[in-house]
DNA sequence: CTAGGGTTAG
């Protein structure tokens, strides 16, 4: 049989997104007996996983007895891409026992898969096993390291990695910066790009990438400034992933100007870079041009996904306009978005923010499916009316359901307890979250604790259960107490915490003026002039910027 | 010949 060898290999050679198409192509190739070949089963794994059929895929895996590496790796990178875990381990752990040794590939495979499932003694034994295969200086074993270890949040065990290498290709150097970048220390991030750039390695938009995930937490625009201008002169402005993170970094420093800019110089921006600057506006408090932008988006080919809708009614939630919401609701009918339970749960977090908490329980109540979410919605709405009892039924039934409450739930409730001044409920349902159900309280819980005691006179006890964290202490912690001792007049108090303010955020001037105004009140001018002479040391030095300038 | 290490918003 004559076979046309070329349309085959370029049919094969196309990530072909219909499983018929895949099943027609393999059915040739049993046809031809060529599906014994390892290099056309491979192909054929491969176009399976893609179209997630990973059982045809298996199969196919199973009757090739040839199998060379190419085989195995695909196979563990397709059960470790559809979320079968164990099936790729136990894959890999065959193929140590086989006549065949895995390659860097491989490992890398299984490193990747440890990390997705966040698995760190399963990547510890890998990474043991890379060093003993002689794979440890290995490029693509190491970014697999780098990437896995910072995602499991141990950027400094990365960070070893990375500093065994010699000559660190730019993935690797990319890795590095991408962990740092996704940790918040994106200080150092700069750092390493600096010394990329020292031994004359050019960025790409992963580099970019990488550093400017972290800039939007930095506080300093200026940085991402500089990383604009390079990403222009660089051509990587355009590109789509980088153009997104622009557009969502000058969002978040409230550039909503500079952001639209960025947004009009990318060549096709996709829902991702619509979404950054729908929701840019929308923090930024320019709600209504948000939602211009989201009919916009609606007419044209593209249609907004269900993250997008709840977005845009989390920023309606804010306007508190419920005819809006109502549209948007509508909206969501029309498209068979709020069954969705990310929409129907900010459907019901709008009504209630709106003032209509009767609409909220309707749609909790016609949901089909309800997830933690849902009910945290409505406990928060039951609160924010001040229905504290309602709140805690909610939450006994949610109990009984079997769901588990998460850290938004104690939030949900203690926030009740506030509005309605339940001091008692309050102090019980802290204690009941720490002990019954092991999560660690969050500054969001000491916040809602300090204001339902200091509102109720408990000032002493809200300052001792401060005094009880280790140093340093949130700043919206601080400032909740804060506000408690300005409202009762208890001005000693309200010094002691302004001054720890102060000193735990020097460069932050809201807190200078905030403690030289309670000097003030008591007539302390010297102290207030003393506070005004330390103001003349600027901007904090920020460490390696002169790449800025010379870019 | 193929697979295989590094992405983004909410």
């Amino acid at each position: 049989m004559l076979i046309p060898f070329e349309w085959l290999h370029s049919e094969l050679s196309n990530i072909c997104r219909s499983l018929l198409r895949v099943k027609q192509l393999h059915a040739f190739l049993l046809k031809t007996h060529l599906s014994e070949d390892p290099f056309y089963a491979t192909k054929i794994v491969r176009l399976y996983a893609i179209n997630s059929d990973i059982n045809s895929a298996h199969n196919v895996f199973d009757k090739t007895s040839n199998r060379s590496v190419y085989l195995w790796n695909s196979m563990i990178r397709a059960f470790a891409q559809s979320q079968r875990f164990f099936n790729a381990i136990s894959m890999f752990r065959t193929m140590l026992g086989a006549d065949i040794s895995p390659d860097g590939h491989t490992y890398a495979c299984v490193i990747r898969a440890c990390a997705d499932n966040f698995d760190f003694s399963m990547l510890r034994r890998v990474h043991g096993g890379v060093v003993a295969a002689g794979l440890g200086l290995d490029p693509v074993c190491c970014s697999a390291l780098v990437t896995a270890y910072s995602k499991l949040d141990l950027v400094h065990e990365a960070r070893r990695v990375f500093n065994g290498v010699t000559e660190p290709d730019l993935v690797l150097w990319n890795s590095l910066i991408f962990g740092y970048g996704g940790s918040g220390l994106w200080d150092l991030g700069i750092q390493m790009f600096s010394a990329m750039r020292l031994v004359g390695k050019k960025p790409d938009e992963y580099t970019l990438a990488g550093l400017l995930m972290g800039i939007a937490d930095s506080g300093v625009l200026s940085i991402g400034q500089g990383l604009h201008c390079l990403s222009q002169k660089s051509g990587l402005d355009s590109d789509s992933h980088v153009g997104s993170l622009l557009v969502s970094m000058y969002s978040r420093f409230k550039c909503v100007a500079s952001a639209y800019r960025v947004f009009c110089s990318i060549l096709n921006p996709d829902l991702v870079t619509w979404s950054a600057l729908i929701v840019g506006y929308s923090q930024s408090g320019e709600y209504e041009m948000s939602l211009r932008l989201f009919w916009k988006l609606n007419r044209e080919d593209r249609k907004p996904d269900s993250v997008l809708v709840a977005s845009v009614l989390a920023s309606i939630a804010q306007m508190a306009n419920v005819g809006l919401g109502c549209e948007v609701h509508g909206f969501a009918l029309r498209h068979g978005l709020e069954l969705d339970v990310r929409v129907s749960s900010a459907l019901i977090d709008m009504y209630s923010k709106c003032g209509f908490l009767q609409l909220g329980i309707c749609v909790f109540r016609i949901m089909q499916e309800r997830n933690i979410v849902s009910y945290n919605s409505v406990i928060l709405g039951f609160g924010l009316h001040g229905y504290a009892s309602e709140a805690f039924r909610m939450f006994n039934k949610m109990l009984e359901k079997g769901l588990v409450p998460d850290e938004a739930t104690f939030s949900s409730l203690l926030s009740a307890c506030c509005h309605a001044g339940l001091v008692k409920d309050g102090k019980e349902i802290f204690r009941r979250m720490k002990e019954e159900f092991n999560i660690r309280a969050r500054p969001e819980h000491y916040v809602s604790m300090v204001k339902l005691l200091g509102s109720s006179g408990e000032l002493e006890e809200a300052y001792s259960l401060i005094r009880s964290l280790p140093e340093p202490v949130d700043k919206a912690i601080l400032g909740a107490l804060l506000s408690c001792c300005n409202s009762c007049g208890n001005s000693e108090l309200a010094e002691a915490v302004a001054q720890q303010l102060f000193a735990s955020n020097p460069a932050d001037n809201v807190y200078r003026v905030m403690l030289s105004n309670i000097y003030a009140g008591d007539g302390r001018w010297n102290d207030v002039k003393n506070l005004r002479d330390k103001m003349t040391g600027g901007l904090r030095k920020m460490p390696g910027l002169s790449w800025i300038e010379s870019s």
